[in-house]
DNA sequence: CTGTAATCCTGCGAGC
DNA sequence: TGCTCGCAGGATTACA
C-alpha cells in the first residue's frame, strides 16, 4: 500500500484536477467501506466546490466551500483517481462523485482496507488525525526523535511503523531508511546513540524525498491521482530483494519478521547491535 | 508500556 | 491445468 510518497503523489496529481471543480452526484458501491468512523453521508457534498486537497501522514483530506471534510485512507490497495466519466467503472469501485467537467472522482480499493469518511468540519477532521499521528517526517525535530528512540525498548522497525511517532512511514520505506542508516531493524531504541537516531531520521526524510520525486513505488496496485504508476520500485536497495547481493557490500540480503511485518536488510551493513 | 496475533479483504505467484 | 499455500504499500483490537 501506499505510504507517504504515494499519498503525496496522489494529492499533487488531484489538485489541478479537482480544485475549482463542483461535485455532483455521489454514489457508493454495494460493499460499503471498511470501518468507517463516521457515516455522515446524509449530508452529501453535492454542489460543493473543491478548494483544497491535502495530505497528513497517509491520510488525504479534501476540503470544499462547505464545512465538511472528506478524509480518505488508501489502506493497502486503495486508489483515488480522477477519470473521464466515459471510461467504464472498474471493479471494486466503492465511492465516486460526478464532477462538473465530465470527469469523476473515484475511490477504488480491491481489499477494502481503506476508508472514506465525512467529518462535520475541519476541526473534527484535524482532531481525528492528530489523535493518531505524530509529526510529519520532514517536520520532525531531532531532539524529539532522539527522545522517542531513547525512551523505548521497541525495535527500530516497530518505532518507524508507529504512526504516532512519525506519520507516513510504512513497511517499504522503513526498511529502506534502516538500510541507509546502517541500522538493523531489530535494534532496540534505547541501544541507539543520538548520532544514530539523527542518521535514521535523516535517512527517513531522504528516502521519502527521493521516492516522492519518483512519484512513489508501484508494486502491484498503486497509481497516482491521474492513474500513473510510480517509479521508485526500481530504486529499492533492500525491499523485496531477499537473496540478492547488497549494493554496498554484495552480501546476500535477508528477510526476517519484525513487528509482524517482513523486514529486509543487509546482515553486513546493518549490524545486529543490541536486541535487548 | 511491550509484543504478538488475529482481523478486516482480494489477488497473485510459487509450488506441487 | 488446477489446486493449495503464503504473502502483500495498513490500522485496530484483544490479549499475554
Amino acid at each position: 500500500m501506499p505510504e507517504l510518497p504515494e499519498v503525496e503523489t496522489v494529492v499533487r496529481d488531484l489538485r489541478p484536477l479537482l480544485i475549482g471543480r463542483r461535485l455532483g452526484r455521489v454514489r457508493t458501491g454495494p460493499h460499503g467501506l471498511r470501518r468507517p468512523w463516521l457515516k455522515a453521508w446524509t449530508k452529501p457534498l453535492t454542489g460543493a466546490v473543491v478548494e483544497a486537497v491535502n495530505r497528513r501522514g497517509k491520510w488525504i483530506v479534501v476540503s470544499t466551500d462547505r464545512p465538511e471534510r472528506l478524509v480518505v485512507h488508501l489502506g493497502m490497495t486503495g486508489q483515488l483517481t480522477v477519470a473521464d466519466a466515459g471510461v467504464p467503472a472498474p471493479d471494486h469501485l466503492h465511492l465516486w462523485f460526478d464532477l462538473d467537467d465530465g470527469h469523476e472522482l473515484r475511490f477504488r480499493d480491491p481489499r477494502r482496507f481503506g476508508s472514506a469518511d465525512l467529518f462535520p468540519d475541519a476541526a473534527a477532521a484535524e482532531a481525528f488525525l492528530d489523535a493518531r499521528l505524530g509529526p510529519e517526517p520532514f517536520d520532525l525535530p531531532a531532539d524529539v526523535f532522539r527522545a522517542a528512540v531513547a525512551r523505548t525498548t521497541r525495535p527500530l522497525k516497530a518505532l518507524l511503523l508507529d504512526q504516532s511517532v512519525v506519520a507516513g512511514v510504512g513497511n517499504i520505506y522503513a526498511d529502506e531508511a534502516l538500510h541507509r542508516a546502517g541500522l538493523h531493524p531489530e535494534t532496540r531504541g534505547h541501544a541507539v546513540t543520538p548520532a544514530q537516531a539523527d542518521a535514521l531520521r535523516e535517512a527517513v526524510a531522504a528516502v521519502l524525498t527521493l521516492a516522492i520525486e519518483c512519484r512513489g513505488s508501484t508494486i502491484r496496485d498503486y497509481v497516482g491521482g491521474s492513474g500513473l504508476k510510480g517509479g521508485f520500485q526500481t530504486e529499492f536497495r533492500v525491499y523485496g530483494r531477499t537473496g540478492e547481493p547488497c549494493g554496498g557490500c554484495a552480501t546476500a540480503l535477508e528477510r526476517i519478521r519484525v513487528a509482524g511485518r517482513s523486514s529486509h536488510y543487509c546482515p553486513a551493513c546493518q549490524p545486529v547491535g543490541d536486541r535487548g
